[in-house]
RNA sequence: GAUUCGUUAGCUCAGCUGGUAGAGCACAUCCCUUUUAAGGAUGGGGUCCAGGGUUCGAACCCCUGACGAAUCACCA
């Protein structure tokens, strides 16, 4: 981005000089005594009432001696007329002729007081007795318009742009709105129903000294006082478990998560994850209060069960159907896991033409076999239960077949949004999973976690109750909700590649200017082949430098008798 | 990380086989007292993402790079 001013910007900052040189503040401090929303017009409008609105210009049409203009608030836009002799009773007409026809551009803030009428195509509108302007804009806003249709034209689509400037994307696109306004109904809804069951809010540390609860990359800064390191959690599991341990029946909170790994449009590296843990309860508990949870949101967000992702309809209405990872396997390929060795899964796997390696234990092969032939063929919301062990070492053991966990996922459209055990909360058992994690980290495989949490164990070893745990993942869930394949969509201000601002340009010539400038100031004027020649310099910047010259006016090329000459302009 | 596509006016986009850069909206000036994306007339506005190469000549062809998007890979 350019510090150099467009024409349309010098233009409006000239604007803000000539309000300021009429006395007019163009960023007044008092507050502004808006007690009207373009909602609340509408909704109880009645012919005559005085209203106070405020928000942005978004379109003027002038005619003459009166104008049409539509204002933008929070809640939408309203239709508002300006008058010249309403506006300006007396002979002073500048305030319409100069500030409001001059000096007001689109996308000013501007407040309004006004009576209601209607036009004559029976448009709800504000007639203006009085204007003050709150903040002028000094860019142009990017202006699409929609017709009767609902086509658009001149649309702000980029999504670079869109993301980056997310306020303009917001000021303009009024579809991006709604899908935050969804997303903190949401959020909203969960509390609730969180709240109604008698669970309670909590908040965690972000900064951990050891990074827990999942296994992931995490990112790592620096603590001064103390000297140590500290990781942005990729998980608060270990810290709501402690929090049973002391006590409490049920805590959640809404996580902001970091993993330090790969960005696509299903990852941010800061994502939002809920988790819950309720004691005295187990998976299939928990089961029963997903189903209805996520029931309870979806009509929270969208009015009803039903959502509609991509060419899915799906249906949030409780209950879901309950699977289990085997069962799923020998659904979809024939293939029975129980009771098979490694090699026997391996060749199974093989068999599939799924990919394999010497490294891959029984869990994760059962997992790859999963992954690649089964989750992606639901897409009503699904329990997936009973996990190899290998997979989940914070999740207990299942209470009929001790390579199992008493595990599930919630899969939705053929991807998981939901994560939940019956905890484990047997303190040695733990100690060796963990230790089992660490061995596998020192082999090399990266998905297996680096530390033991030893005050994680102690806490364990003071004893928790029996208790079931949920995740969410928040992002995923509102992308199914508002129909986005996007998480940028989903998120204000996804992470980018910072923007290089670049500095004005200086007005001083670069090294292959001076050279040809050099030339031409003893001729006064040669043959442009010559000075070609004579610079020495390579097609590309004789070319850049010539042209740069004749934009600064040093120089001029003409043509005569098919032979160019180059002169200095005096 | 790989592949493909993209980057031209404030915004959306054209620009053919390489020959001085185009449109609509927006902007400016003038006319107009009820308009619904778009009243009429006229006129300004460009580092064609950056750097290098080929060429008499590059927005266009070639190479390198930046940024973005999609697909794949990776991913509790």
């Amino acid at each position: 981005m350019s510090l150099q001013l467009s024409e349309q910007e010098i233009i409006r900052r000239e604007k803000l000089a000539k309000l300021r040189g009429l006395g007019i503040n163009p960023y007044p401090a008092d507050l502004y005594p808006v007690n009207h929303t373009s909602k609340e017009i509408r909704e109880g409008y009645e012919e005559g009432k005085k209203v106070i609105v405020a928000g942005r210009l978004m379109a003027i049409n002038i005619q003459g001696k009166a104008s049409f203009a539509q204002l933008q608030d929070s809640e939408g836009r309203i239709q508002v007329y300006f008058n010249r002799d309403v506006i300006c009773e007396g002979e002073d007409k500048t305030m319409y002729n100069v500030v409001f026809k001059k000096l007001l551009d689109l996308g000013d803030f501007v407040g309004i007081e006004g009576e209601l009428f209607t036009t004559k195509v029976g448009e709800m509108s504000v007639r203006v007795l009085g204007f003050k302007v709150l903040s002028k804009a000094l860019r142009p806003l990017p202006l699409p318009k929609t017709d009767k249709e609902g086509n658009v034209y001149d649309g702000f689509t980029d999504p670079e742009m869109r993301y980056r400037q997310r306020y303009v994307d917001l000021t303009v696109n009024p579809k991006v709105k709604d899908v935050f306004v969804k997303r903190s109904k949401l959020f909203t809804a969960m509390r609730n129903f969180f709240n109604e069951a008698g669970y309670f809010e909590v908040e965690t540390p972000i900064l951990q000294p050891i990074p827990g609860g999942a296994a992931a990359r995490p990112f790592v800064t620096h603590h001064n006082s103390l000297n140590i390191p500290l990781y942005m959690r990729i998980a608060n599991e270990l810290y709501l478990k402690r929090l049973i341990v002391g006590g409490f029946d049920g805590v959640y909170e809404f996580s902001k998560n970091f993993r330090n790994e790969g960005m696509d449009r299903t990852h941010n590296p800061e994502f939002t994850a809920m988790e819950i843990y309720v004691a005295y309860k187990d998976y299939n508990w928990m089961m029963d209060f997903t189903e209805k949870l996520l029931e309870h949101c979806a009509i929270a967000v969208n009015g009803t069960s039903e959502a509609t992702f991509d060419e899915h309809k799906i249906n949030f209405k409780a209950p879901y159907k309950r699977v289990t990872m085997r069962q799923s396997i020998i659904d979809f390929t024939g293939y029975d896991i129980k009771g098979q060795t490694e090699e026997q899964l391996r060749a199974a796997a093989k068999g599939m033409n799924i990919e394999v390696d010497e490294t891959m234990g029984v869990g994760k092969l059962i997992d790859e076999i999963f992954g690649e032939k089964c989750e992606g063929n639901y897409i009503q919301p699904t329990f997936i239960t009973d996990y190899p062990k290998e997979m989940s070492p914070l999740c207990k053991e299942h209470r009929e077949d001790a390579s199992l966990t008493e595990r599930f996922e919630l899969m939705v459209c053929g991807k998981e949004i939901a994560n939940a055990y019956s905890e484990l909360n047997d303190p040695i058992d733990q100690r060796e999973r963990f230790e089992a994690q660490l061995e596998l980290a020192k082999k090399g495989d990266d998905e297996a976690g680096e530390f033991i949490d030893n005050d994680f164990l102690r806490a364990l070893e003071y004893g928790m109750p029996p208790t079931s745990g949920l995740g969410i993942g928040m992002d995923r869930l509102i992308m199914y909700l508002t129909n986005n394949p996007s998480i940028q969509e989903v998120l204000f201000f996804p992470q980018m590649k910072p923007e290089t601002f670049e500095k004005k340009k200086s007005l001083e010539l670069n090294d292959n200017e001076k050279v040809i400038f050099d030339i031409i100031s003893k001729e006064k004027s040669m043959e442009l082949t010559t000075l070609k020649e004579q610079a020495g310099l390579s097609n590309k910047q004789w070319d850049k430098g010539i042209k740069a010259l004749g934009k600064l006016e040093l120089t001029k090329v003409t043509k005569a008798n098919d032979i160019l000459t180059v002169d200095l302009v005096e």
